[in-house]
RNA sequence: GUCCCAGUAGCUCAGCUGGAUAGAGCAACGGACUUCUAAUCCGUAGGUCGGGGGUUCGAAUCCCUCCUGGGACGCCA
């Protein structure tokens, strides 16, 4: 309904432009992309536009002077605009009627669980791949984050009109499956008792030796009289599986369900690494220097170029890395989104590069890049790392502060900034808390509702109410915030930023704790009950799809 | 040395595709439960937007430069 408005007023504004320039009043200019903006401060109006500062350029005249020509020109019959103000250097203020918030009140409840869905994607297909943590280990901090970043985006695309299909890169080949290998089967010896060392590049986490074990358990010590390589083999094999079902079952636990997991092996069997490096090299793209594969990312302003294919005849992670995202455009998608950790950033650029060397345009694929995750609790650093095999996996994240405060916390911040997440804050059950404070609304309304239920009655249908009774500072501000609803989804899919939302719910929750403290929702005014009954249902339903967004739980009861 | 991210209230962060008086939560201080859940609300206080230049009618936002913190610069992934 925003976005109607809005539409509204641009095409009044053009209009408006048109006739000042044909009347000689404003000087002969090209028309900006005219942007509606709702104003920060309460005073300056429903929406404003800063149209008229845009021209004073172009058309070589004081701002102040367009607006007022554009204003007289303004033909706003049609909408519901009562008055148009121009303010400070130049800006042109809209107050709309105080009717046309209530506007929102039927499409609420009509639309329901669609609510807030926008076009903006237009059916276009896209793809996010996220968390694509090796399988060799256990989920970290970082995997977390990204896998609360990424389903949410996905779930925000999706609501925004694109077909989505979230995906998990599973990195089953090349060399850090060789090292898995090598360290299982030093495990393996050392449960069969011999002394030899983990080592040093192997993995050290303590986890593969309950694998180890398993192994044994299930297979018994047999393989202990198979060659050096078929120990590897057949161990790497064994612990990629448990992993892999340890991944799954653990992102599955965290409301992260994938379309599709596509193997890097795959890659390697079907030969389309090869053929991707003789197309690239047909291209001319490729040269050899010291017997390796070099590719000219220099050519798409890369500093400089990447080996493809190591002198050992060998093909890197990269080279693996092409084929996988150009088998992801050959497979349909118009967009591609990979959420990777900062510390991959060097890869971006060569990445895009090479998208370029097949033709698409570089911006088709989009790389997130997030930064680190922290980890406190009592005031101090919980330290991690991965070498020591010391760290706080995702099942033991979820199990201390649950998945809804988890999800919550690694979203509501941009992915540009370190994210600090306080253990202590994310499981209590305080005010501090911002996940308890959103769904302690949603839990109110649920609760207002089942009182209404033990009367015996239900929330009226909006027809039947006079939502014109809601009048009260705190009902037009929640009316409001539930109108632009559908214009946070359009911003947050735009700007792919899940936060977005996490503060839109925060923002949203916070007026509806306002409204609660200072008004009674069924009271002895019968006709003023129905409307707020109206109102609070809605907001339940704002708060229960926003909330869904980011994977979290709407709870009826706290 | 080069590149990326960050630097905004005591703390954690929004705002950054240029707009009006820079916002929120927490912490601090003072208030509000005989009423649908006080896991809530209301109020007060808190700022050289890291420093310095520049572009502009207008800069937290864009450009240059410097400082601080984190990360990346491998024939690893």
């Amino acid at each position: 309904m925003v976005e109607q408005i809005k539409s509204s007023l641009v095409a009044a504004l053009q209009n408006a432009i048109k006739q000042a320039v044909d009347k000689g009043q404003v000087n002969q200019t090209e028309i900006p992309d005219i942007i509606i903006e709702v104003p920060r401060e309460k005073g300056y109006g429903d929406f404003a536009t800063n149209l008229a500062m845009q021209l004073a350029r172009s058309a070589k005249m004081a701002p102040r002077k367009i607006a007022e020509a554009i204003v007289e020109n303004l033909e706003l019959a049609e909408t519901q605009v009562e008055r148009v103000e121009i303010a400070g250097p130049g800006f042109i203020n809209f107050y709309l009627r105080t009717s046309w918030v209530y506007g929102v009140l039927p499409l609420i409840p009509q639309q329901d669980r669609n609510y807030g869905r926008v076009e903006l994607g237009d059916g276009k297909r896209i793809q996010v791949e996220f968390v694509s943590a090796n399988p060799t280990g256990l989920l970290h901090m970082g995997n977390a984050r990204g896998a609360a970043l990424g389903d949410s985006l996905a779930a925000i695309l999706d609501f925004a009109g694109y077909q989505v299909s979230r995906e998990y890169y599973i990195n089953d080949a090349g060399n850090q499956i060789e090292n898995f290998g090598k360290s299982l089967d030093v495990r393996f010896q050392q449960q069969l008792g011999q002394d030899i060392a983990m080592i040093e590049e192997g993995y050290h986490g303590e986890d593969i030796i309950d694998t180890v074990k398993g192994y044994i358990q299930k297979h018994g010590s047999s393989l202990a009289e198979a060659d050096e390589s078929t120990r590897r083999k057949t161990l790497a094999a064994y612990a990629l599986e448990e992993k892999l079902t340890n991944i799954r079952n653990t992102l599955l636990d965290f409301g992260v369900v994938y379309d599709e997991w596509f193997s890097e092996q795959s890659l390697h069997n079907s030969g389309a690494i090869e053929d991707t490096l003789k197309e690239l090299q047909k291209k001319g793209y490729i040269y050899e220097q010291e017997s390796a594969l070099w590719f000219k990312a220099t050519e798409f302003g890369d500093e400089k170029d990447e080996v493809v294919v190591r002198s050992n005849g060998i093909p890197t992670y990269f080279a693996a890395d092409i084929a996988y995202h150009k088998n992801k455009f050959e497979r349909g998608f118009d967009q591609v989104i990979d959420i990777w950790g900062a510390d991959h950033h060097g890869h971006v650029n060569r990445m895009k590069g090479s998208m370029e060397a097949f033709g698409y345009n570089r911006d088709q694929l989009e790389i997130i890049l997030m930064q680190l995750v922290r980890l406190f609790r009592g005031g101090e650093i919980v330290r991690m790392s991965k070498r020591t095999g010391q760290f706080v996996t995702l099942e033991e994240l979820v199990e201390e502060v649950g998945r809804d405060a988890a999800r919550y916390f690694f979203v509501m911040r941009s992915p540009d900034s370190h994210l600090d997440f306080d253990l202590d804050l994310a499981k209590s059950e305080s005010n501090d808390n911002p996940v308890f404070y959103i769904q302690y609304a949603h839990a109110r309304i649920c609760s207002i509702l089942r009182q209404l239920q033990e009367q015996g009655r239900q929330v009226p249908k909006v027809e039947q109410i006079n939502a014109s009774l809601l009048t009260e500072q705190a009902e037009l501000e929640l009316l409001r915030k539930l109108a632009e609803f559908p214009s946070e989804i359009t911003s947050a899919a735009e700007l792919k930023s899940p936060h977005r939302i996490a503060r839109y719910l925060h923002d949203l929750a916070g007026l509806f704790h306002s409204f609660y403290n200072s008004h009674r929702v069924i009271t002895d005014n019968e006709d003023l009950s129905q409307a707020r009954l109206v109102l609070v249902d809605c907001v339940r339903i704002v708060l229960r799809n926003a909330l869904g967004l980011l994977g979290l739980t709407a709870p009826e009861k706290m």
